[in-house]
DNA sequence: CCCTGATTCGC
DNA sequence: GCGAATCAGG
């Protein structure tokens, strides 16, 4: 597989909506968790909160990546001397301490959501946010059996004396299996054995082509 | 061991 | 650019 442009969006989209790279591998298909993941990378989509600590990297090759030498204190502790302790006053709950002089707290921004198959977002209990639209609007109803499949023999209905024999190609409507009973031994009825097992031919003899198996290739 | 993402590096 | 192999953490 390819990364078509379409194939990209919906590793951007389910990257950010949080989904892991193995959940996106699966749904794109074709492709493995570490293709995502380096895809994401090279898209410039990049680490989003993973369960992966965020420690240093020592590599034990490579020169250390950039390694923060020391982050810019945003307050200088000589500014804030103990006093704080000293005073009693009435003050707001200790969350604020940390961002006096600045605005009101960020909320955090990103909130956590798993995602349900189908692309919906799961809300908790507490969330008061109204529903998020599944991304595209797709209604699920109850798998019911297509009208050309009643009478057919389906995949669960195969027992060992049933021929197993399939009848057009898996993934379409009516695709069933042969259903007639089994030559004994066999997992076909007799006929479709004569189609299963040929005579093993001297090497080196010509035979005709084979009939192929699934009815043929797909015409369309 | 399972999972996760990050990084490297040969192709 | 791609992704398997590998690493490192939960």
């Amino acid at each position: 597989m390819s990364w078509t442009d379409e194939r990209i969006d919906q590793l951007r989209t389910m990257w950010e909506k949080g989904m892991t790279a193995s959940q996106i591998a699966d749904e794109l298909g074709g492709v493995s968790r570490n293709a995502v993941i380096g895809k994401a990378h090279r898209l410039g989509l990049q680490s989003r909160p993973s369960p992966v600590k965020a420690t240093e990297t020592p590599r034990k090759k490579a020169a250390a990546p950039v390694k923060k030498p020391a982050p810019p204190p945003r307050q200088e502790p000589e500014a804030r001397p103990a006093v704080q302790s000293a005073a009693p006053a009435p003050q707001r709950p200790a969350a604020a301490v940390s961002a006096e002089p600045a605005a009101p707290v960020v909320p955090q921004q990103p909130r956590i959501v798993s995602v349900g198959p189908g692309g919906f977002l799961r809300q908790g209990p507490g969330d008061q946010q109204a529903p998020i639209p599944p991304a595209p609007p797709r209604r699920l109803v109850p798998a019911k059996p297509s009208a050309d499949i009643i009478g057919k023999t389906s995949l669960l209905d195969l027992t060992e004396k049933i021929c197993k024999w399939p009848m057009g190609h898996p993934g379409e409507p009516d695709f069933h299996f042969c259903g007639e009973k089994v030559n004994p031994g066999f997992p076909y009825c007799v006929e479709h054995c004569g189609r299963a097992y040929q005579a093993q031919l001297p090497r080196g003899t010509r035979r005709p082509p084979p009939p192929l198996p699934f009815g043929g290739p797909r015409v369309r």
